[in-house]
DNA sequence: AATTCGACTTGGTCGAACCAAAACGAATTA
DNA sequence: TAATTCGTTTTGGTTCGACCAAGTCGAATT
């Protein structure tokens, strides 16, 4: 029933409390718990209820992570479609070039240093490839945030959640990890410079390297 | 249970066509009949699994589109959260800055054939409020059209789906359509001539009048 | 050959029951 | 008094059997 969501939505159940129990919702909806069941895991499919084996359902108020999960199932079933891939890392790359010109154009004094600490983790990570690796996500998920804008953190996440799986198993040689900083620092460089012809350059440059170097890696 | 989602995925179930009864796959599982019901719903929910009332349930691949349809509900409670709509219009102006960006750099002349039509169409029902609104959401979606990439005209989709319910109630004068059209002429004059610069300026102006035009009105 | 009608199939709902784990409270202990 | 322990109750997870109404399909009729 749809009765049941409008109660969440409307607030009467607060966020992050535990759900009224099930018999208690079938005798109030008058209805019997096989519906109030179905109803509650339809919602939690939705992701409007987080929902632990044993445990009471909670309602959370929906978030943009919440939304990555409840698309997640489906993005990994179009990425197996010919293309999917590519797909996804074209429209990353086409948005962290949007977002690299914006970075130069407008970046403030302390989106330039968060920055410039993503990049110097990355130069302290380079002889530890998993970190190097965690740093170098980092270091994009900062131009993400640039813009305040909570919708971007969350394309990043999705962006890392979805195509990481086709690089995780790609070995990075130091020399790869070295390459992949000089990149970051020459994206750093143009935005520093307010550049954003060069950063967008950088960038496609960088990302265009990593694409080939998986292509190859397969 | 997951198992029937891995008979899913692995296409041992064609695509479109219908579930087996509910009750051979409790058999076959060696479950109950409730268990399979859950299952059947959560897939339904997940978009793999089309379930119209009383109708065999059908198998769904999933494309770009079913991907809104689940992404939707949660949207629109995303929406209703203060700064939501505004959070996802900057994202649209945003990806429609690069998108134009990238059509007055590389646009074929096809691309710029169908840019030309829907500003044609845009003009034709310049008196016709109703009419008008539908070309003037197909002339942006033209853009998103252009990179080849199926994940852009979702977004649109997405876009318009999730936003023009905050632009429907407005009156829209002929004056109001008479002077958005002139704004797709002069993204369409910036592309034509291959000026990116003026292409994304004159798209900002446009849709920030939008906005601001939105704002007034409530 | 097309239509009609009736029996069978099948999804939607219900109720009762059982199990295991969580939640709760009282009794015990330090 | 405060913390721990332990047994009872609550509650989600699952199963079974049953019924209804709408869809499906085939046989009989026109």
């Amino acid at each position: 029933m749809t009765a049941l969501e409008a109660r969440i939505a409307s607030g009467e159940l607060a966020n992050n409390k535990p759900l009224p129990p099930e018999r208690d919702l079938m005798e109030e909806f008058g209805t019997s718990r096989t519906v109030v069941r179905e109803a509650i895991s339809a919602l939690a499919n939705r992701g409007l209820i987080e929902l632990r084996p044993r445990f009471r359902p909670v309602v959370r108020r929906p978030d943009y992570g919440t939304l990555l999960n409840a698309t997640g199932t489906i993005v990994r079933y179009l990425l197996n479609e010919p293309g999917g891939v590519q797909n996804l890392y074209q429209s990353r790359v086409f948005i962290e070039r949007g977002l690299v010109r914006d970075a130069a154009l407008n970046a403030t004094k302390e989106n330039i240093s968060d920055l410039k600490a993503a990049l110097l983790a990355n130069e302290k990570a380079l002889d530890n490839s998993e970190e190097f690796f965690r740093t170098d996500i980092a270091f994009h998920g900062v131009l993400y945030r640039i813009g305040s804008n909570p919708i971007f953190p969350a394309m990043h996440e999705g962006f890392t959640a979805w195509l990481s799986p086709n690089w995780a198993r790609m070995t990075r040689s130091d020399d790869h990890n070295r390459s992949v900083y000089l990149d970051h620092k020459a994206i750093y460089d143009a935005i520093l410079e307010r550049d954003p012809a060069r950063a967008e350059d950088a960038l496609v440059a960088h990302l265009s390297a990593a694409w080939k170097y998986v292509e190859e890696t397969f």
